[in-house]
DNA sequence: AAATAATCGAGACGGTACGTCGAGTCTTAAT
DNA sequence: ATTAAGACTCGACGTACCGTCTCGATTATTT
């Protein structure tokens, strides 16, 4: 019986391959960044980023993925305002000012002309962020300041819709005003 | 009209651009959407469309602002709730059903790797809606359902952005639970 | 009426990709000439060759037919023995050291494997060569040293067949003894 | 047999490599064989091919001599014109419809562009071809219908050099008038 | 009415990047 | 030690569009 390769892909590659492409991103913008660019930043042939994935922004999903993995805590401050208040303003930072933000808007942006990009953003950037978006209002849940039978979806879409609004489509800052729903 | 057209008969053609890109839009998409499609489809020279729009969103924006000059009216229907139900559905029906809404997505798309067309969205497109998104608020303050001073810009980010963040991150369906702010 | 392109191909272009690769022929030999070596040597995109020529043969030949508008006069020596001696020797000079010669021998290597090539060589190049091969016994035919029904292209082929061999086949040197036909 | 195998059971590989190049330059042609396909065709590793051969000509020069080892017979028909007669038809049909024959052309074609093939086609292969074109002149030396200080190889030459010219160079027919030397 | 000058459709041009192919080298697990 | 498998780096392939250019024809003002 014979099956295929036994000692698989390079894990070196891979890793080189996902950084260089974060690295880019960050540097010269998503829209500038080739395949070409990340095979020669990774130090990497070409044919190497084609066999294990299909795009760049299949590169980048895995990379936010990879690096979603860390930042995880969400600090209690006691009492459901002030927990969504910091949740959403660490939310406005992430959106706005972090590396990973820049890439998640880039995502979006390209899942508007791509729908199997859209499918994995979905299926497997989307899923990692609400779960947070969700933390502290299951808290208030368990604490009893909201009651046991709420719509939490509904509830984080009322609250985190019109930041990425904002950000995404209008420009304009996100307020202390605004932060309060 | 931003440009000369002093001499020659350049009008047929910018209509003719105008409408390709309109119906490319529709029929392939965005993403398979080229300077050189637009200008075999029109039936005009890649020159002429070089002398007069800077890049495909740009020819885009022109057609959308065109298209938008059109559909205006906002029927109202005698109290607050109903004409903001009302117009929530409409825009729902724009973002998700219309040509137009596929226009407007793939410019917000596109906005996110391109600083200048960000620029021309606000300035140019956001009005537009802004304008609109304003009416149902505007009536409410002269018949004295919401207060003089109310935020009305915020109010409508509050309405709008949860329909924009279902609409362009998470592909949700927009359920009648949301259209209640 | 509209009729294609009214200015046409560019000549300058043509004559520095045929310049190119009868240069890098000479150079680094054929096998190692490449498309993107000869654009890049000609200052030319990779493109405008693709949209003249089919492959580097196609250009080779169009090379070779154009340097061999050039050489063309066969002395006379007065007598048939001298007269096809003297060419013989010339054909020898030709196939041997000459950088049309590298060429040629190229392009019959080649058509060993590409009967497109292979074609083009027997329609193209041959026939310049044969004329020239032919010269000698018509003048002889001329002066009466041979009949006026005498089978010229057999003659050639018998003449130049045995100098083709050596060269093209066993690498041997054509020796004296060889051009006693 | 210039190469090793004294560990391993590579005798299979060999022949497997061997027979999968005749044949994949009998179906799709010298120029669409590549070492990949042959090592497809042949169930081998790439490496497999690499250990023990430098290139897809190496490989066709053994699967050549290989083959060569075998017909050998020259009938004896009497008389040296017969006897030479009857060899060149026989040059024809090798070098015109057999599959050797096809192998050969495409290494004298390739050895135009490669110095090394040349130099093993003239130690290796050449040899084996001349030792059978000097037979009936040999005979013809022996029946006393040649003087014995006849230049065989010269006479060679002038007998097939003109039937390979015009099978790799003219393509044209090699009719009865040319095997009269 | 003729002369003038910007614009037109057409398409060749120099480029950049694409996604694919095969070359030749390497590492691994199995024989 | 050699094998089958296949991932690796590298170079070139042939293609698609980009944005610029030149051409000869068209057309609307200007003279």
């Amino acid at each position: 019986m014979h099956h295929g390769n036994r000692h698989g892909r390079s894990e070196a590659a891979r890793e080189a391959v996902l950084q260089a492409a974060d690295d880019l991103v960050a540097e010269i913008g998503y829209a500038r960044v080739t395949i070409e660019g990340i095979a020669g930043r990774a130090g990497v042939a070409k044919q190497t980023i084609y066999r294990w994935w299909r795009s760049k922004t299949d590169i980048l999903v895995d990379a936010f993925v990879a690096d979603a993995v860390q930042e995880l805590t969400l600090p209690d401050t006691g009492s459901f305002g002030t927990d969504l208040r910091a949740h959403l303003e660490e939310l406005v930072r992430f959106l706005e000012v972090s590396d990973a933000g820049a890439v998640f808007r880039a995502l979006v942006g390209q899942a508007q002309h791509d729908p199997g990009l859209a499918l994995r953003l979905r299926s497997e950037i989307l899923p990692l962020l609400r779960a947070r978006d969700r933390v502290p209002f299951e808290r208030a849940v368990t604490r009893g300041e909201l009651p046991a039978d709420a719509d939490i979806d509904l509830l984080v879409d009322r609250a985190v819709g019109p930041i990425h609004y904002r950000v995404l489509v209008t420009g304009a800052p996100v307020t202390a005003a605004l932060l309060d729903a």
